[in-house]
DNA sequence: CATTCTTATATGTACGCACATAATAAGGGG
DNA sequence: CCCCTTATTATGTGCGTACATATAAGAATG
């Protein structure tokens, strides 16, 4: 294959900005003028500067022609992990327990958010995960049984409810917090560590089609990392 | 404009995921058919499908054909923000001080994040921000003085430090990690709270065409919270 | 001088074609 | 029966064209 394809133009023009040839905010040559200088059609810079654009380097405008962006890249992606693949991905052996498992009326914060009427059942889970045996991270999860009924009947031993959920409504879209907190006497004794430990913690609900189906927080143990590059 | 766009056509193959019109790592129609069943071009279909591969719910090979994501790839992306902005989104009035400014040789851990020589100085800045004059976010960096030694002329009164660094070196990439930590005597006495409060940290380190630009941490009040969709 | 209308222009995108590429399936020789 | 070679096939991508669309800039109007 030629040598001029969209990604070559797309890293030939990331190094152009790096290198600083255009200044922040500064409009950059017209696809049909880059075309030319590149040797290529137009379809090409297109899909080379649209690109960029998805990555924030660049912002397009109809008639006002592509400029760098004022406000480079400060987006990180995360992979917002299942917890087993992480533990294996430590190379660790995988294992959960299903500490407490109950329907009950839930307090006000989590009828809320998850849209419960007054009085409505929800279920009730706490699991710990394990990596080779030790507390990996402490889960405390509401569903919204009106939802998703069939989790009555899952057994959750093999599959944690997060496995199950995914497998069950999975694409479903919802919202992350990401938090640290002193840890509980009971978070503490889940983790096996100390009563006020600094808790990394990610709060998430998870709703589909606009129904809430379950929020969740994650207790990771202390020392944990959320890693990503940018 | 006709109806079928590789958005809409996008938007219609997420729909029917989503129905679960196919399961979980079922390989979906190839582009020939699907283009046929909309009425479209094969480059049509074929920009629809990579967009949601990009996203993660579709994973393409060649010859091996499209399936659905067996673990559909949560991807949160976060903006990573200037803590000025923060402040002023929350309403508040922004203030910086730096508490500390100092040329000296850094401890090995940072030695190495920066890729300096044994005995190279570095720029030490310990800097707190404010929100309407109390306490938002204490940073301690790090900065290679090999790499951006124009910094050794800038007040950083008006600008901090990071927005120094974004104005100069724009368009570097880097890596970012979140994580909880128990405030120790500094950053307590800095945040003004007490020791061993949970604290909410980015740590991020930050390079320009491969060579180290600068290393943060970034330590934010208790109670802070990193939100984001997905 | 401000406001509205018109026009020019850069990007957005669909199409059909051709060919590249990777991965699988089929075939053939030992 | 295994291993190596050779089709087959679905996606990946470039090209040139045509037309859509947003919008900045200039022209016309009050």
């Amino acid at each position: 294959m030629s040598s001029v394809t969209h990604q070559t133009i797309r890293q030939s023009i990331l190094e152009r900005i790096q290198k600083g040839e255009w200044a922040l905010g500064e409009l950059i040559p017209g696809e049909a003028i880059l075309a030319d200088e590149y040797g290529c059609a137009r379809t090409t810079i297109n899909r080379a500067l649209q690109g960029l654009a998805n990555d924030g380097l660049v912002v397009r405008k109809r008639k006002g022609g592509t400029r760098v962006s004022e406000m480079p890249v400060r987006q990180a992606k995360f992979n917002i992990p299942i917890v087993r693949e992480q533990v294996e991905a430590f190379g660790a052996q995988y294992r959960h327990q299903v500490l407490r498992r109950s329907e009950k009326v839930p307090p006000l914060g989590i009828r809320t958010r998850l849209g419960l009427e007054t009085g409505a059942k929800a279920l009730q889970l706490d699991t710990i995960h394990l990596a080779d045996g030790r507390p990996f991270a402490f889960e405390s999860r509401w569903v919204n049984l009106q939802v998703v009924p069939e989790i009555r009947n899952a057994s959750l031993d093999e599959f944690s409810a997060n496995e199950w959920l995914v497998q069950t409504v999975p694409f479903s879209s919802g919202d992350v917090v990401f938090t640290a907190v002193s840890a509980s006497k009971e978070v503490a004794s889940a983790l096996e560590t100390k009563e006020g430990a600094a808790i990394f913690v990610i709060d998430r609900t998870t709703s589909l089609a606009g129904d809430f189906v379950t929020t969740m927080k994650l207790y990771y143990r202390e020392g944990y990392q959320l890693y990503s590059q940018l």
